[in-house]
DNA sequence: CAGAATCCAAGCCGATACTG
DNA sequence: CAGTATCGGCTTGGATTCTG
């Protein structure tokens, strides 16, 4: 984890919260705001290793994008789920999302659907 | 450049647009539209090598965010702009910086100010 | 002036194995 | 179940030199 502030630029603080290979899955995966296990994200993101998937967590719960619930059962269950906060920057992640789908569109005649795609949903804009 | 729709993931390519330690910088500096040289771009962006700068250009003209124009005169003269599709992702960029700027707000009593910030402008919000 | 070519260092990420 | 430890490759970016 580097310096917190990241020479107090908000929009680099931004861009490295949600920078690195699997962040936005993650974060995607609990966009409607329902806990999800370690091991079910894993499962849930082809690819992902459990050194990745460690790291990402933590530095997402770091920044406040996720909460992490720990159940002291036999064996230990742990839950994260997306905060006000994460909810938020879902929100900007969608208009980022649909400007690159406005950008494929008017520079091919590819169909927009896009079967892994990210933070897909039934309509284009929510 | 590697494949030019990513999967077909309009996200994961807007972040690949966007991505890398300078493009950032370059855009901010276009911001208001008006035309930068090379060398004034390079100038003005302390730290940047020939080697990423004319990367970043390239990549950045290749997906139409900045447009390149080139003057014939001896010595040559090039001149980069924002586009119209650059304008409209700054507006986003300028929402990822009010997310980021609220953010430290809100975890911490520093002011707002940032002397290198990106998209630095007089309001917080435009 | 506006880059290109080459070489090198650092860090991100993957694979595998191991643990409370 | 939910992680950590370690090693190694590969990609990203930096430094330097050179050119139309």
């Amino acid at each position: 984890m580097d310096s917190f502030f990241h020479d107090l630029c908000p929009l680099r603080l931004t861009m490295d919260i949600i920078g690195g290979k699997w962040k936005l899955n993650i974060i995607c995966l609990l966009k409607d705001g329902t806990p999800w296990r370690y091991n079910a994200i894993k499962r849930a993101v082809p690819g992902i290793t459990n050194v990745m998937l460690a790291q990402s967590l933590k530095s997402l719960e770091h920044y406040g994008i996720l909460s992490r619930q720990q159940y002291n059962e036999v064996p230990v269950r742990v839950e994260y789920r997306l905060t006000a906060a994460g909810m938020e920057l879902l929100e900007l992640l969608r208009q980022l999302r649909d400007w690159g789908n406005q950008y494929m569109q008017d520079f091919s005649n590819l169909e927009s659907h896009c079967p892994q795609c990210l933070l897909q949903e039934s309509e284009t804009s929510r």
